[in-house]
DNA sequence: ACAAAAGTGTTGACAATACACCCATGT
DNA sequence: ACATGGGTGTATTGTCAACACTTTTGT
C-alpha cells in the first residue's frame, strides 16, 4: 500500500472504498540487466519511514482490476501496462491494526517509458534491485518472494517478458532477460535457434546503434502469432 | 457461495465475519472417467432453487486458507484436502445487492474418500459432469470455468491429479485422468514409459481385484520424490 | 591487431511419437 | 474363442545441450 495507507482515516472519512480490502502492486522492471522492483515510502502513519510495495483502496465502483490500472497510473503515469493479479493475501494477522485483506497484482513496464509521477520525489518512490530489498511494512516481503516465484513459472510459459524489455531488442538482451529472471545461465546459439523456431519473433531491417562492436539485428514481438499460440497453449520452456 | 448467503442477515448481525468478503469453492471430484464438480443448492434469499458453487463468510480471526478448508469440512466432512487459492473475483456487479468480492479456492477430493455430510440432502449438493454445468448463480459460471483452465494448466506442471484418484490406482486410470481433464487422447504405451520415468510412483505388490480382464498392478504415488521434483521445478508435459 | 559481441554449424545423447504385437483373465 | 484391457518392444523422428568456429565492427 502506498502513501497513506495505514491512517484509519481514508477509509473510515471515505465511504466510496471498501474499508477491508487493499490492492498491492509489484512492479517489475529490467535495467542494465539487472531486475528491479519500484516500492515506494510511507510519508507519514505507524510504518512511516518504511519502504513497501504500492498499493491503496478499491473504490465501491470500480472493479479490482480496474483498481489496480488506476493505483499504478497515479504512480507512474503509464496507461497500457501488462498487469496481472497474483492472488488475495488473508492472514488475520498482517495487518497491524484491524483486519485488511490485500489483493496483490505483478506488473510489467518498459523502464524507457517509465517517467515518476509528478508529486513523487526520489524520496518517495525508487526502484531496488531484486536481491537487494530491503525490510517492507506488513507483509509485502511476502508478497514480493510470491509475485518472483510467479513471474519465474509464468516466463516460462508464456512470452510475458517482452514487457520489460524496449519496443526493439537484441536476441542477446532477451537471453540476458531471462537470465536474470530466472537465474541460470544460457547458450547463445541454442537461444537463438530455439527463440527463432516459434516464430515468436519479427526480424526488423535494422541495427543496433553505437556500439563498440559488431551491431546486432533488432526483433520485435509479433502479437498475433502470439495470440494463435497461447490459445493452444504453449510451452516457452528454457 | 453456500447456502445462506444472499440473505444478509448473516452479515449484518455476525459481527464476527468480514461483510464484503466471501470464499467459493471449485470443488473437483473424478468418477467412472468423468471429471465432477461438487455444486449446491440455496435454500432461501433471492437466488432460492438455484445451484452454485459452496462457499460462505471469513470469519474475523482466521486467515482466508483457514476459512476455505473450514467451509469445505462442513460440506464434505473431509479434511486433508488438497485445497489451493485461484484469485480473488471482485467485477463490482458480480453480486447483485451490494458489493462483495470473492475469493476462489478448487478443492481435488477422492471421491472413495467422500460422504456428504449430515444436514445435506441429495437435493441440496450435488456432483455435475464438467460439461453439464447449469446455469449458476452470480458470476459462478465465470470462477467455474477460470478454475478449469486453471487445474488444465496446473495439472500438467505438477502432479496434483493424484489427489482426484483412490490411494492406489492402475496407470490407466491415471492415465484416463489425464485424458479427462485435458481432453486428449494418449498412446497407452508411451504414457507408460513417460510416467515410469520420472520415478514418481511406487509399484505395489498388488492387483486389482475383481476385473473381468488380466489385473493390473496397482501403483502409489511417491510424496517424497514429489517433493524433491517440485524443488527443482519439474516438467509434467502431456 | 585485438577485443567483444554477433552469428553459424556440427555432433551425440536422449525423449517423443507411432505402431505392432504378445499376455492374462472372465464370460 | 473372443473380448477387454494389461503390458512390452522397436524404429523413426525430433529436440536439446555442448562446443567449436567464423564474421563484423570499433578502438
Amino acid at each position: 500500500m502506498g502513501k497513506d495507507v495505514d491512517s484509519e482515516t481514508v477509509a473510515k472519512n471515505e465511504q466510496s472504498v471498501m474499508n477491508a480490502i487493499t490492492i498491492d502492486c509489484v512492479i517489475f522492471g529490467f535495467d542494465k540487466g539487472s531486475l528491479e522492483v519500484l516500492l515506494v515510502q510511507h510519508a507519514e502513519g505507524i510504518s512511516k519511514g518504511k519502504w513497501g510495495l504500492p498499493g491503496g483502496w478499491i473504490h465501491k465502483k470500480e472493479s479490482t482490476d480496474n483498481a489496480a490500472h488506476r493505483l499504478l497510473n497515479e504512480l507512474t503515469g503509464l496507461d497500457n501496462i501488462y498487469l496481472e493479479q497474483l492472488k488475495a493475501f488473508g492472514d488475520p494477522d498482517r495487518f497491524p491494526l484491524r483486519r485488511v485483506i490485500t489483493i496483490g497484482y505483478y506488473a510489467l513496464v518498459k523502464r524507457e517509458d517509465y517517467n515518476i509521477k509528478a508529486g513523487f520525489t526520489a524520496a518517495d518512490a525508487k526502484w531496488y534491485k531484486i536481491n537487494e530489498i530491503p525490510d517492507l511494512i506488513y507483509d509485502h516481503n511476502e508478497i514480493l518472494s510470491f509475485s518472483l516465484q510467479h513471474l519465474r513459472n509464468r516466463v516460462r510459459q508464456a512470452p510475458i517478458g517482452f514487457n520489460l524489455l524496449p519496443e526493439k531488442f537484441t536476441l542477446l538482451q532477451l537471453m540476458h532477460l531471462y537470465e536474470e529472471i530466472l537465474g541460470v545461465e544460457m547458450d547463445k546459439s541454442n537461444f537463438r535457434r530455439k527463440i527463432l523456431h516459434m516464430k515468436l519473433l519479427l526480424a526488423l531491417d535494422e541495427k543496433q546503434q553505437d556500439v563498440s562492436h559488431r551491431a546486432a539485428k533488432l526483433y520485435k514481438f509479433d502479437s498475433k502469432i502470439y495470440e494463435k499460440l497461447t490459445q493452444k497453449g504453449f510451452n516457452f520452456e528454457f
